[in-house]
DNA sequence: CTGAAGTTTCAGAGTTTTCTGAAACTTCCC
DNA sequence: GGGAAGTTTCAGAAAACTCTGAAACTTCAG
């Protein structure tokens, strides 16, 4: 494990420089990136070595990924390390990304927009910034639970939906013109 | 300009919380949301004394909120200072968004991956990393080209497809009957 | 061309974040 | 309980990032 090959390399030296703009720092980019394409689960003190990270920062990092529910624990019979491996289900994946993105970066402009709204404004401008954030506050309320809605369909369905692409357009279309003849609103 | 009433103080002091989730840093989301809330479009100077930071530093920002074209450019008749304003619709916030998010923080992965998957693995361990490494490239490819998809459809369409939610599964379970008798595959 | 009004740049100071390594802690076996 | 193996914590050093303010630049009117 001491010396990765050039193409583990240099997938794990992205992640690290990526880590950044996805909101974790590089030393955790640069871990998982490692745990995701080992063939076997690894513990601690190889991840330390592989990356010449030290020890405390190994299980900082570590600890980080679990809270992010990146990565899973794992025992071997007889070692009383922890090993660590990657999901390998690319949808668990994103869904799990997803949702913690969703728990970090939007529930808490979610919430502080719902106490603003309850305020009654005492100034034409904050009754004006108040439209503008009830704008807000609707747009982001209707994409989280359309998203909530869809993590419920189970796979296969979604992914009918996605090589639909564009095209579901059209089966919308048909099922609006059953649902309500031409001319109805909405 | 000058003092900021609570409401607005407040909103503001969230987005520089925020800011760095979201990629950008405290000046830039504290900016944004000034501008956001405005009921007119500002100038850089207006901004450097309600957010008390200095001009250099609101012109740095304003240049990066440029970049994520999350603000436009304004100039009054008879004034040759540039106003800034944010866009309000909604939808085209949150493309936008997606747009910009993509291409910071998806299309070097993707690029990264495509290279990568060039290559031909001279041991065991690069073979199965490889293969991870395809595993994630398909998904963000069907990711995004969904996402494309998506993006291309008017907005009524959008607004159907997020409200019917989960139900969309009924319709596609109806579809796929019609297209293909029970039992066949896929 | 000149200078006033406005904007941008950037070196360096200030602040925040990350990382190390040693110490403290935990767990498990004998 | 004692101690070996392993893990976590955390103070302070190092690195990265942000912000200021003065100087350079741009634009425009006269």
């Amino acid at each position: 494990m001491s010396k990765l090959s050039p193409l583990v390399s240099s997938f794990v030296g992205h992640f690290g420089e990526m880590g950044s703009r996805w909101g974790v720092n590089r030393t955790v980019g640069q871990i998982y990136a490692l745990i995701f394409v080992s063939p076997e689960p690894v513990n601690a003190e190889q991840i330390a070595e592989a990356l010449d990270f030290s020890r405390g920062n190994v299980s900082m990092g570590l600890k980080e990924l679990q809270a992010w529910r990146l990565v899973t624990l794992r025992h071997l019979p007889g070692d009383r390390r922890e090993y660590f491996q990657a999901p390998q289900d690319a949808w668990e994946i994103f869904q799990t990304l997803a949702e913690e993105r969703r728990r970090r970066e939007i529930e808490p402009t979610l919430s502080m927009l719902r106490n603003a709204l309850l305020e009654t404004p005492s100034t034409e401008a904050d009754r004006i910034a108040l439209e503008r954030m009830r704008g807000m506050h609707d747009l982001i309320e209707l994409m989280t639970s359309w998203f909530d809605d869809v993590q419920r369909l189970d796979r296969q369905t979604l992914a009918q939906l996605m090589k639909m692409g564009a095209k579901v357009q059209r089966l919308l279309a048909f099922t609006g013109k059953v649902k309500a003849p031409a001319g109805a609103k909405e």
